[in-house]
DNA sequence: CATGAATGAGCGTTCATTCAT
DNA sequence: GATGAATGAACGCTCATTCAT
């Protein structure tokens, strides 16, 4: 195989696109993109046959960078809602550290370009959350919704959270854990 | 160009743009809008002078009539926690009734052609959703953070809540109901 | 109807598009096409849909040019020989006098983009000179062969025709009448 | 480079072209006729500098193997009327045994791409079937005509005759029949 | 010599906006 | 004011050709 496809130029058109879409939203130029990436417009499509594919798999690589990110280091011994605490400041200080990306992700996953079938591998990075908040809502005031309400629900605070955070970073910590407790209260109860 | 001809068209315009941006997301063209509308392509213009002054004014409209339909018929005299299960219920019931705006505004929300002068008068629509949250929150764990945090989240919880009705319209009281208890949990404590 | 739709820029368009692909083939970029007719490149596609459908108006277009000016005068009542020979003679005068319009209708004419049912009206606007020929091979050598059998020899014959007498105008003539009494032996017989 | 290394290869890639400019025209991707052929994109321009000369080359090698099949096993002493038939006879069949060869070779003899010296070389090969011609028509109505007029007639006849048969394969041999006749009574009368 | 990734010019088409009627 | 044709910048994607391996 002549010059074999690198997964340097995959990885730097992704990083690109996290850039340039945070800066100029879903319509940026994919010919942008690329020359962001140092590559021709042309080779991107080497990679990535449709601007769409593209995307889907933008979302699903952040979404797993920031999955690693939280669920790093996890005690699986600890009371949950430690666990569950350690998880969620993991994954805003991932966040915080990467403000692009996370605008980035609320973009893609408010498009529609997305797709279920890239939703649902991008949930999947995160099973281990999943699991430790259905553990932890079991016995909760929540107990009879589905997990999908209570996934989306938990999203929804993180991106208040994140958002909150960025835009007081003075006051992040504070935030963080206000943002923990809300959803401790969510799903857990008192 | 200040107050343009008919109202009526400004409206069949903008009733136009919340059923098209639904089925063809933001990329839709303005001649399509137009269209659907009964109107000439040229003639939206008269009435908005760009695409986004169309959607900043479709923001608005959707926001207002949202905040009215929840904020109606409020009971000033009754318990906090009645009054918002009350502006709560029919927030939900809104939503369900017109799951294509709900969508359209989710799409126009998460876009960055709305300004936030247009978003800062939309919340103001909701000011009295605002105090009362404002007044439930203050001996309640959330008591010092930002309002515009707890706003935010109140948002996300409300989006999710209506997704969830929406998508399994047979227990959509259940998640109306959960939904509640969850923002009061966040906002009031137990 | 503000401005309407001009059949002089529709005109302008096709006669620019058989210049256009003369000169460069149906590779012609649409752009060129407009220009060359004074128009925007976004305005070729107010008259026609796509670059193929600009491809078949412009074929019938030049069939039916092609058609009047062959059928043009005809004495229905002389003999059978000398309104085939008019005809012939006329048709080929044609040819020699729009070289360009000849050359781009033999692309047009093998390329695939051309459809049948484009194929089919044009061939109805040769419709008289069909019914001489039917008439004239009823009893010769060809009585039995499919009537489009014997258009496409003619057709074929013509356009060999067409070719000679352009390749060596000083010898048209000879040309035009050698072509005539082939195809006069082909479908009458000596 | 000029005599690459194999000649299988670069048979592939004529066999390759042949089948897909019938399917895709003369627009097909170089890429794709590599693919057909079993070899990588780039390989196909050490065998031919460019696109063009791919279908030059292919022009020939069509018009070669059709020559081939149409004077093999020529009767020198017969009848030039007898010879004559033979070959036509031989001719049709071949096109009708490679339909998509004689579709291509219509392809690429309509397009500008084709250049006169390929055109040339390609009439050489048909010399026997020309001298043949040349010879009949020596008494006969066209004998003041310049044989370039003739053999294109004769291709158009023999292409015309070729689709019918193609068309109504059920009356192949009937229409076989009347394209030579037809062709003698235009280069040597009744 | 074979491979296939890289290149970038080029094209058809779209669409927000303008403006003649 | 209403209309809809005109405009042209912009974009996603293709593909012949080159060249590193």
């Amino acid at each position: 195989m002549a010059r074999p496809k690198s997964d340097d130029k995959r990885s730097a058109l992704l990083q690109a696109a996290a850039r340039v879409v945070d800066a100029h939203g879903l319509g940026a130029p994919t010919a942008l993109i690329a020359r962001e990436a140092g590559l021709a417009n042309g080779t991107l499509f080497n990679y990535f046959a449709t601007k769409t594919e593209l995307f889907n798999q933008l979302y699903l690589e952040i979404k797993k960078e920031m999955a690693a990110a939280a669920q790093g280091d996890l005690a699986e011994e600890a009371e949950p809602r430690e666990q569950i605490r350690h998880v969620w400041t993991r994954w805003m200080r991932w966040a915080v550290a990467h403000p692009e990306k996370r605008r980035t992700m609320a973009q893609l996953a408010a498009s529609e370009e997305i797709t279920p079938a890239t939703r649902d591998e991008g949930a999947r990075a995160f099973a281990r959350v999943g699991a430790l908040i259905e553990r932890t809502r079991a016995q909760g005031p929540m107990r009879d919704a589905p997990m999908e309400f209570i996934a989306e629900i938990t999203d929804a605070i993180a991106g208040a959270t994140m958002d909150a955070m960025v835009r007081d970073s003075g006051h992040a910590d504070e935030r963080c854990q206000a943002g923990f407790e809300a959803l401790w209260r969510v799903v857990h109860g008192p």
